[in-house]
DNA sequence: TGTACATCAGTGAACGCGCGTTCACTGATGTAC
DNA sequence: TGTACATCAGTGAACGCGCGTTCACTGATGTAC
């Protein structure tokens, strides 16, 4: 067990994040004390102070943290397109799979959302403004959508994610009940056909 | 200024509640303490207690009347179906009125969705449950659906409740940017027009 | 290799503060006669 | 109508508790020579 004082701290600060994100589960991370956090790691409250300036910034570590996730997510979705033959059934699969592995991830980005500070919540609106983006420059591949303006694209964009942040909120919600979860499932893959029929017949405006 | 004991009580209940909605709108109801709201209504802490139980029994109040400004929601959408000439335009310009005029019910409302507690979250999920199984019902009226599946309406129902309810999030974050909010308000125009499209040209499998 | 010094993750006492809750109270409003 | 009593919304002192933060500290690990 010989350990360099370096890897001591990494090990710590690992504990940290581990013990807020499973303790704010409850209910959210403004709830969430610098005692509780540090009884749950087991180090005295002061030594939080050798990690983090506050409850705050460990809340946008966490943020990073979490959306690494989501990029992961997203970064599975694009390189999944090329090999599969339906490209919902393989997206819809690829996100109940990362919500189920990443859980806690997902459940602190849709609470914080709209129940952190300020400061968490205006990190998580860019970051999502962004995951918009990338999907709407992967849209643009697609067949169908070589006369689109840019605007539409982003639009369609904004639409499926508000579509996938909700089944992800509801697999969330279903834990530990697999068959209403199948439901879930099924559902967001018949909203994502709809979605993309609609798309198929859209015109854009110039 | 002759008012009852009765009248006066009334007034000071309403206070607190309003207080409550006010302070929980940068965190969460469980962030919220009874000081704070006694403070910003002007009486002493102890006097909180003639009027709730605790904060929890509060937050269930607010539950409650948030859920009657939704409902005041639905039904002007419903009213105003046989009377517009575009069922998109009306129908969002409703929302967006409602969002404003109710603003802090669907902060409410949005933020306790996610972040409340275990029995405010059930309830919130349930009662939105059952918006979509109204809207299911009000699109099975619309051209073009006689042949769907029950299951197709109710999907469909859920993925317009869940665009709407990013919106309702995003004009709620846009406050004081007019500009902003007005790209948002034509964003979810689109959408709504780019899934009817979708549900137009939809095949119900049988 | 051994020694002397530097670093720094974690300690523990102490602080002032806001918290929920108890209790006995006050005095204006309401009611019975 | 006037009087005597009841009600009860709001008061204010007091309590023990957990909070974030300060400070000087300890002692194991790391480094320079």
């Amino acid at each position: 067990m010989t350990q360099t004082r370096v890897e001591r701290k990494e090990r710590t600060r690992r504990a940290i994040l581990d013990a807020a994100l499973e303790l704010c589960e409850d209910s959210s991370l403004v709830a969430l004390s610098l005692r509780q956090v540090a009884k749950e790691v087991g180090i005295v409250p002061t030594g939080f102070y050798r990690h983090f300036d506050s409850i705050e910034s460990l809340g946008l570590s966490l943020v990073d943290e979490s959306f690494a996730s989501l990029r992961a997510l997203l970064r599975d979705v694009r390189r999944d397109q090329g090999s599969t033959t339906d490209i919902v059934d393989g997206s819809v699969s690829i996100l109940v799979d990362h919500v189920h592995r990443q859980r806690s991830h997902f459940a602190f980005i849709a609470r914080e959302r709209t129940a952190g500070q300020p400061a968490v919540r205006e990190a998580i609106r860019h970051e999502i403004e962004l995951c918009e983006r990338e999907l709407a420059t992967d849209l643009a591949r697609l067949p169908g959508t070589t006369d689109w303006s840019p605007e539409d694209l982003r639009i369609l964009s904004g639409l499926i994610v508000s579509a996938m942040v909700a089944v992800a909120e509801e697999i969330l919600a279903a834990a530990q009940r697999p068959e209403a979860e199948k439901q879930i499932v099924e559902k967001a893959r018949t909203q994502l056909r709809m979605v993309l029929v609609g798309a198929l017949n859209w015109r854009s405006r110039t």
